[in-house]
DNA sequence: ATACATACC
DNA sequence: TACTGGTATGTAT
């Protein structure tokens, strides 16, 4: 309690809006002032009445959490304190103080930046952002109590003098690139954590440093730099405040020592003088003290933290929980509910958190308590998602929400590319205009990456929130698309895995699907080896991966040119397949770009069916022609197998060997368990994946997002195949024509 | 798998 | 007038 997170009664509740001065150059301010001023901008505001609401959330977990409290008996937390003594020893035995990790980190980033190019702004309070929201402050703004993720009107009633600078994205990027390169001199598989913050492992570089001559640790100042960005900053690094001219004249040189402060310090001298911006940076032997160190001296400052346990468990007993990476104002207030501020609270309750917290927090804790964290970095990890939103004034009408829907997509779909991914899972974020926030998704079998493929689920996604919104129209202020689940080689191996054992249930032959393991192949060869699998055990027909019509050949040759048959009917085909590039763009009334996604979650297509169609209604269903209804679903399945090759409808054939399968049928390529025992069925199923999978390998343009039904659910089909939306035929045949894609994938 | 919350910069 | 945008991860269902 004495860490003060409640200092007035004025905001007894509501600690998400009060002042946050967890930051560098916040100290000793006046709070209550601030915090006045805080409130009264926000009162009354949907957002202050979102935040009173997620408040009354937290209070809420709190309360709940004191109740559980309540009925913990003395017995349990004897337990409890046994278990986490036992594991304390264990981690003790873990602990690693060999490494020495630096954090460092640019002060007041982007500030920092638009004073260096702005000398104007130098002895101002200002701040990166725009009225709606700030990036960053500078030092002399935060002394009003202006700070990051604040938004900029409020900052003008703090401090009415307040300067804001709009964020220059590309001169940020700029300079990080050239404080990378500094860092990888240190650490080359150092971690960003941002533009401008990273982790580094100075350890190898500590070690061949010790054997460096002094020529290899000087360094002399490169051009004359302005004075101290920060007037109030603790201290400059040495030899740099000549500001009469070039360096610091005939003995501007530096030789910094071999030790791991002198080599961060030569580090941040470095940083300073090729970008004239300071940084501040912490030494540790583990990452999560690193970060908590490079805080402690910010600005311009750098603070280590020794290799022994005395001085590890001395330093992190007197931190404010709050000051932990990833103890953020929530967990700051459930822990304060206990009476724990600082770590040595957090280390003496651990039994109690135990109890009461899920093991992955607790374990945290417990870490954290003991002063421990990871002493490698990670190496440079991929990516989990992707995604863009948009913030904007009220809007309402549903042609502007899909035209705006669109766009994201197009965002996200040229981000993707840029990068080479995929991604099964779409998102959908929508914020209303009460600041209620709302996700969506929905996972494809398959990965997609054009803005038809996301475009077509996100507005489905739409489309059904919209159709749930009680009172119309659906108020939106924030819209955004995410991708994620992206394909990987994890991802595709197993599976191609599957579909050899599926191909060869009953043979003995090793040498086949062994060879699919063992040679490393990339994706594209992986699936490739599947078909000749396919067409190996089944020797004198092949199945045709487009149309699944059984090529009586022995021949590849004949085969391919089967395929690229098929293929090049897909593309030319003006009524099918590429029907939807030219009315791509929104139309209400003549959408015919939609794609119903098939196994929504609700499974309420066919009550969408029955919907009456209405001038502003997204659906276009009511409005698809009606010649291929057809009274068997059955058949409609069938139709959409055909849709690629020609208009008859094609009964695909599996080889007999399958079977002799049991009586659940799990399909190897969707993973889905298929309700009938019907092999005819299932084949038909199985067939269906197949192909959506290979289209896309075969370059994305030939289907859509439909999930593949199981044996039992053929909903949404015959339309949906019909008329898909699909990438420009241009685009397609460009680049990927048929010829090469199949050369490719049989040789 | 989905939805929502928390956290970080 | 006005309270972000991008990513990861944890928690609950």
């Amino acid at each position: 309690m004495e860490n003060g997170v409640i200092s007035t009664k004025a905001e007894g509740f509501l600690s998400r809006m009060a002042l946050n001065d967890n930051k560098a150059g916040m100290e000793g301010l006046d709070r209550d002032k601030i915090n006045k001023i805080i409130m009264e901008s926000s009162k009354g505001s949907r957002f202050y009445e979102n935040e009173l609401k997620k408040e009354e959330q937290v209070n809420q977990r709190i309360e709940k959490m004191m109740l559980q409290k309540a009925k913990i008996t003395e017995q349990h937390l004897k337990k409890a304190q046994a278990q986490v003594d036992r594991m304390a020893t264990e981690l003790e035995r873990s602990r690693d103080l060999s490494r020495v990790i630096v954090h460092v980190d640019m002060d007041a980033f982007y500030a920092a930046v638009e004073m260096r190019d702005c000398p104007e702004l130098k002895d101002k309070p200002m701040a990166v952002g725009s009225m709606s929201m700030l990036s960053t402050s500078n030092y002399h703004a935060r002394k009003y109590g202006v700070r990051a993720a604040m938004p900029g009107f409020i900052a003008k009633k703090l401090c009415p003098d307040l300067v804001i600078v709009p964020t220059n994205f590309d001169k940020y990027r700029a300079v990080s690139k050239e404080i990378r390169e500094i860092f990888a001199e240190y650490d080359p598989h150092f971690q960003p954590l941002s533009l401008d913050e990273a982790y580094l492992d100075f350890t190898d570089h500590l070690d061949q440093r010790q054997s460096w001559p002094d020529t290899l640790r000087t360094h002399r100042p490169r051009a004359n730099l302005s004075p101290v960005l920060f007037e109030d900053s603790p201290s400059s690094s040495p030899c740099l405040l000549d500001s009469t001219g070039f360096g610091a004249a005939g003995g501007g040189f530096e030789v910094f020592g071999k030790s791991a402060e002198e080599a961060v310090r030569e580090m941040r001298f470095r940083i300073e003088q090729k970008t004239m911006l300071t940084a501040s940076a912490g030494i540790a032997p583990n990452m999560m003290l690193a970060k908590v160190c490079s805080d402690k001296n910010k600005p311009n400052g750098q603070y280590r933290l020794p290799s022994t346990k005395e001085a590890v468990m001395d330093f992190v007993q007197n931190l404010p929980v709050r000051k932990i990476c990833g103890i953020g104002k929530v967990s700051e207030k459930m822990l304060n509910a206990l009476g724990i501020s600082n770590c040595f609270h957090l280390s003496q309750q651990m039994a109690l958190l135990s109890l009461l917290f899920s093991e992955t927090a607790w374990h945290h804790f417990m870490q954290v308590s003991l002063g421990l964290g990871s002493t490698h970095i990670p190496r440079h990890e991929e990516r989990k998602s992707m995604s863009t939103e948009r913030t904007f004034r009220e809007m309402s009408k549903t042609e502007e929400q899909l035209s705006l829907c669109r766009e994201l997509c197009e965002d996200l779909a040229e981000d993707l590319k840029k990068e080479g991914l995929k991604g099964k899972t779409v998102t959908l974020k929508l914020k209303n205009v009460k600041f209620e926030v709302k996700t969506r998704a929905l996972t494809l079998p398959y990965a997609v990456a054009t803005v038809d493929e996301i475009f077509a689920v996100a507005k489905d996604l739409l489309k059904t929130e919209r159709d749930n919104e009680s009172p119309l129209p659906l108020r939106l202020r924030l819209m955004g698309v995410r991708i994620s689940a992206f394909a990987s080689a994890d991802d595709k191996k197993p599976l191609q895995k599957s579909i050899v054992g599926f191909l060869q249930p009953d043979k003995t032959d090793s040498s086949c699907a062994s060879q699919g393991i063992h040679q490393k192949m990339e994706k594209e060869h992986l699936s490739n080896h599947s078909f000749q699998t396919l067409t190996l055990s089944n020797c004198t027909r092949f199945t045709c991966p487009v149309c699944f019509r059984l090529v009586e050949t022995t021949d590849l040759t004949v085969f391919n040119k089967h395929i690229d048959q098929c293929l090049s009917d897909t593309s030319r085909k003006p009524n099918q397949i590429a029907a939807s590039d030219s009315e791509s763009d929104v139309d209400l009334e003549n959408d015919h770009t939609e794609c119903e996604v098939a196994g929504r979650r609700r499974g309420d297509s066919e009550v969408e069916e029955d919907k009456a169609k209405s001038s502003e209604e997204m659906d276009s269903s009511g409005a698809e022609p009606q010649e291929d209804q057809r009274s068997s679903k059955n058949k409609s399945v069938q139709m959409a197998l055909s849709i690629d090759c020609d208009n008859k409808t094609v009964t695909s054939q599996r080889p007999q060997s399958c079977n002799n399968k049991g009586p659940v049928l799990v399909c190897p390529i969707c993973q889905l368990t298929q309700d009938s025992n019907d092999l005819v069925l299932f084949n038909r199923h199985v067939d269906l994946c197949l192909n959506q999978e290979v289209l896309h390998e075969l370059g994305g343009q030939a289907s859509c997002p439909i999930n593949p039904p199981a044996v039992t659910n053929f909903k949404a089909l015959g339309k949906d195949v019909r008329d898909p939306p699909s990438s420009p035929p241009s685009k397609k045949s460009k680049g990927l024509g048929p010829r090469n894609t199949i050369d490719k994938f049989f040789r």
